[in-house]
DNA sequence: AATTTAAAATTTGCATGCTAACTTTGAATC
DNA sequence: GATTCAAAGTTAGCATGCAAATTTTAAATT
């Protein structure tokens, strides 16, 4: 076994990569836990804003999620009056997911709320660290922001 | 709103955080899925390896979960015959955790996949970014490799 | 036109993760 | 010693996340 102790543990990045992912779900809950939506559900709602109408398969490809849980997070979203299905346009299998008036007022709402908990992820981390890490962190992923333009780009927002 | 394009949203440290999460469990499942313990799993069992006789509360203390969530895990991997419980030495209402000799024997059998996964996620930098990333990651969300050295130190491993 | 394929959602089942409420047990206080 | 308080676990409920199987609908083939 590699680790002798915990020190060599918590220097892993898989360990440090899944508390980051916990770190962004406490401090969201955090900054807008009161408004009774969650950090995922935020992402979906941001993704709608950005591009109406979109397939659900579309937006589990935008932000990399599965479908199914895409699925459940629109349902859910739908029953709080965010978002809707319309299966109309392009054929009635795929359902097309808009914002509500609701969704879009809500949107507008949270907007300095989205800015603060970015800058609080970063809070310990000086300018040049920033951008450092931002870099780092996307190309250990593999994220190359451009892998998701055809998918995406299906039409002008 | 902020964000105008997709590529403003995935350069955020919410999203980026959050998928590097997804990434450590994509990586974990496409690398040892066939054992049959998750990314999570493999934690709980390390941090036993290291401190046999740990309680529940200073398993979560050192792995940041929360107390329900080690129990159910736990309650797991004892079903699968990987640790145990004892309500013993210090009390009878605090349980310490023990791995049992499948768990031992599975911890030796992982270790070369352990690695391979911590080679697997930093894969696509050079030396001195990964460093620079472990080292970026870690003081973004506060970790400064002592925080836990209180409640570990307990006792000598 | 009938059959076959493929695309898009949905459903089921499981494993994280969290909060809040509750139970059990040990320690402290009176 | 009885009562109160605190510590450690457990339970219930919810929201991600995923994989696999199923359903529904559209498109392609014959």
């Amino acid at each position: 076994m590699k680790f002798k102790t915990f020190e060599q543990f918590y220097a892993t990045p898989g360990h440090l990569f899944r508390r980051a992912g916990q770190f962004v779900t406490s401090t969201f809950e955090a900054e807008m836990g009161h408004i009774g939506i969650t950090a995922s559900q935020l992402s979906a709602i941001l993704a709608v804003h950005l591009q109406p109408g979109m397939q659900q398969r579309e937006l589990a490809a935008a932000l990399s999620w599965d479908e199914a849980t895409v699925g459940g997070m629109v349902s859910r979203l739908e029953a709080q009056g965010y978002l809707e299905r319309r299966s109309t346009a392009r054929s009635r299998r795929g359902k097309e997911i808009y914002m509500t008036d609701a969704g879009e007022e809500l949107c507008q709402r949270i907007g300095p709320h989205v800015d603060a908990i970015q800058r609080q992820l970063l809070k310990r981390l000086n300018a040049a660290e920033r951008k450092e890490l931002i870099y780092l962190i996307s190309k250990a992923m593999g994220v190359d922001n451009a892998q998701f333009d055809g998918k995406l780009k299906l039409r002008k927002s």
